[in-house]
RNA sequence: GGCGGCAUAGCCAAGUGGUAAGGCAGAGGUCUGCAAAACCUUUAUCACCGGUUCAAAUCCGGUUGCUGCCU
């Protein structure tokens, strides 16, 4: 057994206040942050995707932000291995590794011994896939699975036409099944890890997203979009985002700006909703409710609470006397 | 004041005697190379009181609320 590369992972889901305290977290303990966001990284993408601004950092050195054109496609496993040599990397320099983020697939898949299969996406073979799940039918498809890996069949829903793709696509690419490449995976963290979780009562969250929606706009969300719009960017992965699909609409003259802001303010909702479900199922969460903790001194009172128990789990020391 | 209409889940709404469609919102969940994606599950004794009937959201009477027209 190899001696475990200390690693901190702050999740929760979406307006919550993850990049805030993350920032003081990296101060006391000698930090460096590697994001852990499925959108972050793509470039020109700030206001929509609430990257930390760079005068914001504070100094603290950020990682796997602004790593992609608009127009690349990206994936977890390619995530996955950024960010484990990213921590190898900090660990060597004797600073703390940090994830933050709130993408649970990706994040998990770092921390977790999950082996990827050795097959890339094939673009082709899904499209034309999905056209004959369009002609055909979903069962269509999902029968053709259930002929090469009934295990897998069985677990995924025919309606969820991309996961029986994508089991097929490991096939066609490998034959072998996914499956095969999902046993003998331990459901064992491969650092020494102290996973936080941020929640806040439902209520307020919401409130908090509908808000930093509106101040989104009011920095500039629709003009950055539009860059990318004007640009002729379309049904690339950086598109699906949440805070530019809606926009695109506007652009697109299906729906008014107004309309296109409040269907922003629910999909950011039932994301955050989405993420908790994650994290509160598929992960070892130790959780922080961050209700109380918007004011200055509720901030503090957490923030020692939260370094408090990093010390704890990990045998650190803070450099910040509390 | 007179005459009429309507009251079904948080919202929209079907249902005219046989024991409550559907949509939206909300909630819960699934997930191993598009994951801020994709997908699944789920919510009611029908305003209230009484009557008719084997059986009423559905028929009758009354009460309350909203609404339209007239004076």
């Amino acid at each position: 057994m190899n001696k475990k590369e200390k690693l901190v992972v702050l999740i929760g889901p979406t307006a919550v206040g993850k990049t805030k305290l993350s920032i003081e977290l990296a101060k006391r303990f000698n930090g460096e942050i590697i994001s852990g966001d499925s959108m972050q990284i793509y470039k020109g993408m700030d206001i929509g995707t609430a990257k930390i601004k760079p005068s914001e950092m504070e100094g603290i050195p950020h990682h796997l932000l602004d790593i992609k054109n608009p127009e690349e496609s990206f994936s977890v496993a390619e995530f996955q291995e950024l960010v484990r040599l990213k921590i190898a990397e900090i660990s060597q320099r004797g600073k703390l590794p940090m994830i933050v983020g709130g993408t649970g697939l990706y994040i998990q898949s770092v921390i977790y011994d999950y082996q990827f299969s050795d097959a890339p996406s094939d673009e082709a073979f899904r499209v034309k896939l999905e056209e004959k799940a369009k002609a055909e039918g979903n069962e269509k498809i999902h029968q053709e699975l259930m002929e090469v890996d009934p295990k897998s069949a069985q677990k995924i829903h025919p309606n969820n036409v991309r996961r029986v793709i994508r089991a097929l696509e490991v096939y066609h690419c490998t034959g072998k099944t996914i499956s095969d490449f999902q046993e003998n995976q331990q459901p064992e963290l491969i650092y020494e890890t102290a996973m936080i979780g941020l929640t806040m009562e439902r209520e307020k969250l919401y409130d908090r997203i509908n808000k930093r929606v509106d101040l989104m706009v009011k920095e500039g969300l629709v003009p950055e979009v539009e860059k990318l719009y004007v640009k002729g960017l379309n049904d690339c992965q950086s598109i699906q985002a949440i805070g530019y699909k809606e926009i695109y609409e506007y652009f697109n003259e299906h729906v008014t700006l107004e309309e296109a802001i409040i269907q922003l303010k629910q999909n950011s909702r039932r994301y955050a909703k989405r993420q908790l479900t994650w994290f509160r199922n598929k992960m070892n969460v130790d959780w922080f409710d961050m209700t109380d903790s918007v004011g200055l001194e509720g901030f503090e009172k957490k923030l020692n609470e939260i370094s408090a128990y990093i010390e704890g789990k990990l045998q650190l020391k803070s450099n910040t006397y509390y």
